[in-house]
DNA sequence: TATGATTGTATTGTCGACATTGAAACACAC
DNA sequence: GTGTGTTTCAATGTCGACAATACAATCATA
């Protein structure tokens, strides 16, 4: 990659707006632009989100930027203490084994509802965007590779006729994508799992929702198996030690 | 009732500070207030919300006010369009049966994942939670009955171990109280299903957590059956109909 | 009377100013 | 050199002001 090897913490203005400084962006262009800068990891896990820098970039005051911002910490998507700066989120292990656990039950009945319900131009459409995913794999463009797996999912998501647990859907995808770009191991391609995708657009294609269910079931344990959750952070609790009674 | 029978929109102040006003609320009291409100159905749905009225009884400006209110819409709580009101929500039939389903996959999972997992104190409070709600039924105050139902589900939700699953729980909770309010057919008391809540959590004391997901599906199935959702609205789409050929 | 334009009022949208807090930089004693 | 206390400053928390918009009442007119 020819873009800053080094430097894992990318200025908010280089991963947000590689295109030049967008002028008076209202607060659902600036949510969407973080949430796709978190979702593709341009954006990893406990990036500084300062409003001022924010307000400046996309050319409005804080009011806009603090409303975005309320919104991405009502997602999870960053987290916000008092008198700090916004971070994205850094789930522990815990949250992430729940996170995956969550996901495995929303998405299975996704799988099982959607199948059989897509038109062809959405079927082709989705085969689309699983052989630019292959292609993207094939020629190690990773960053590409990663969006075009998440979109696959959203997709799913998107075009679940519950949208109640496609939104639920969409939530839980960039949760997982927020917790692989923590835990994820060194050798990184791994994350592509076989032709997973692809047989999972045939499944959706033939109608056949408990083996669509099944699979993703599958891939996403498969999935949180890549990961390294083992928890040698020891984040001490002071309180525990000092007030063991209490 | 006692209670002001023919006057179906209480003012805001009256559904949310009956105590008098609270000086210097912070956002997440404001939030917390209208979300106990419209859970305990005190806040029917449509209600409006005024940010100045709001900010006024609150004893704080509207900068707080609206970040309560944007977290509230996006939680699905209340509904946000540009230059108007706020409202509570009023989801079409379609997004209530998809609320209702949403909910069976997720409450069944919960009740699966959190019996057996209660110490004794929490049985305990569990259980005082249905009994009061009994009490409630039998004495006829409707009110407290609809409280203590919602208790003994957010009770579940609190303490389900996975904390991700139980939010969202928690969150379809409230959207199901907001719909029942509005689907609800005359004869109300209905609502109140035998003893399912005392058998639950026998179930969820016991560890049987197949049996009280499986009770948990039938409970919500039996409270959608109970709704009026026939849909005799005509929320008539003009476009459709003077466009048919777009 | 029914319809359409106009005005007025109430409410939200956006902004900049000021107060407050927290963290990094610094100085200093041990 | 380490640890402590102080200073400094950048970032957030809160507020009121003003502009823009939508709704309702009013009025004019056929």
């Amino acid at each position: 990659m020819a873009t800053a090897p080094d430097s894992a913490k990318l200025t908010p203005a280089e991963a947000l707006a590689p295109h030049g400084k967008g002028r008076k962006a209202s607060d659902q262009s600036i949510y969407d632009a973080i949430y796709e800068a978190v979702l593709t990891q341009r954006l990893p896990p406990g990036s500084r989100l300062p409003e001022v820098a924010l307000s400046e970039l996309f050319g409005v005051s804080r009011s806009i930027v603090r409303k975005a911002l309320t919104r991405l910490a009502s997602d999870h998507v960053i987290e916000q203490q008092p008198n700090q700066m916004a971070m994205v989120s850094r789930p522990g292990v815990e949250e992430t084994r729940q996170i995956f656990a969550a996901r495995r039950l929303v998405e299975s009945e996704v799988m099982r509802l959607t199948a059989g319900t897509l038109n062809k131009a959405r079927l082709q459409e989705l085969k689309r965007l699983v052989k630019d995913e292959k292609i993207a794999h094939d020629s190690g463009r990773d960053q590409d590779r990663v969006h075009c797996s998440m979109a696959v999912h959203r997709f799913l998501a998107r075009h679940c006729p519950n949208h109640v647990l496609g939104q639920m859907m969409r939530d839980l995808v960039l949760r997982t994508s927020i917790v692989i770009a923590l835990y994820k191991t060194p050798n990184i391609t791994a994350c592509f799992l076989g032709d997973d995708h692809a047989r999972l657009a045939d499944l959706i294609a033939k109608g056949n929702g408990e083996q669509a269910a099944a699979l993703a079931d599958r891939h996403l344990h498969t999935l949180e198996g890549l990961l390294d959750l083992n928890d040698h952070s020891h984040p001490i609790n002071l309180a525990s030690i000092l007030r063991p009674d209490a």
